[in-house]
DNA sequence: GAAATAATTTAGCCTTGCCTAACTTTTAGT
DNA sequence: ACTAAAAGTTAGGCAAGGCTAAATTATTTC
């Protein structure tokens, strides 16, 4: 696997998440479809898969469909990784529906370095594996507060954690 | 209080940020002082303070100190409690060094909507108020993991939310 | 299969926000 | 007070990334 230090705007690595999602679906990507789902208009797509191919992570031929390299797709997957876990800890670990996140994921997951989503996924990794540790929210008089419920003594972690 | 729908940019709302930070030392802000804590050239922190002055955020008159106006003092007063609400999450729920922490706080003042930061604060503050409950985290022989101690039967909140 | 429609690209423009270089103003040192 | 240095500003440039309008290519539809 080549070593791909390539700086990419978020702009740039928002193309690629959303021309990987479409791939996905209906096997390539056809400019409209990006277009549409990045809420920009045409011409603008058109510089942007011209950037990417000179970076060598899309396939483009002028009015020819779209496709990821493999370099293009390691990085669109990885991406989409950070997308998933950041979506995964404002559900389970902060009780947020996904409707209220996505917009916020979108833009958290270019800016979040490595060490720090490491992080998150950890602490979400507790809360699911322990669910009788991990933190509960509730609705009371004052707005939503942070609660547990008691400890399971069936829960490996909560052994280990308990020396 | 006249309500300011403004849209700032990330960069204007950092250099209303580096302002405040700057008079709450010094009681006025020098260009200079701002473009060295903004990592950027002089010429560029001129840019930015015509932009904020038209937008009545900074007193600003050429070679002299700039200071916030009401307004800008409001929103910059708001962005800090973001940084430091972050801050304080990435410590004490996360256990990340502040200095790990403090650059991609920066960035995500910028981005954060204000219901989302409402939970981070909320699940900070029970973690706070609760320490006995809250997470902790252990270095392991598979690098850190989250862990919690036992339940103190002295904390309110514990009380309540065994209920 | 020819014309209408839809998709795509090109060209040129705009804004943000940074830069360098050159010029002006202020401040300090003697 | 006068000059050298530091601070600040102006002018012009550049890259990213969007836009519109107009030209081009594909696709329908009759």
């Amino acid at each position: 696997m080549p070593k791909s230090n390539i700086h990419l705007t978020a702009s740039l690595e928002d193309y690629l998440e959303v021309i990987l999602s479409i791939t996905q679906e209906k096997g390539a990507a056809r400019p409209k479809d990006i277009a549409d789902r990045m809420q920009v208009k045409a011409a603008s797509v058109t510089g942007a898969l011209k950037n990417l191919a000179a970076k060598k992570l899309v396939n483009y031929a002028p009015y020819d469909v779209v496709t990821l390299t493999d370099k293009g797709k390691h990085i669109a997957k990885d991406i989409l990784k950070k997308h998933d876990a950041l979506l995964g800890f404002f559900s389970d670990v902060l009780d947020i529906p996904r409707s209220d996140v996505e917009e916020f994921a979108c833009k958290m997951e270019h800016i979040i370095p490595d060490n720090i989503l490491e992080r998150f996924v950890e602490f979400a990794e507790f809360v699911n594996q322990c669910p009788n540790r991990g933190a509960i929210w509730r609705e009371g008089a004052h707005g939503y507060f942070c609660s547990t419920r008691g400890i399971d003594p069936q829960c490996d972690k909560c052994q280990l954690a308990s020396s």
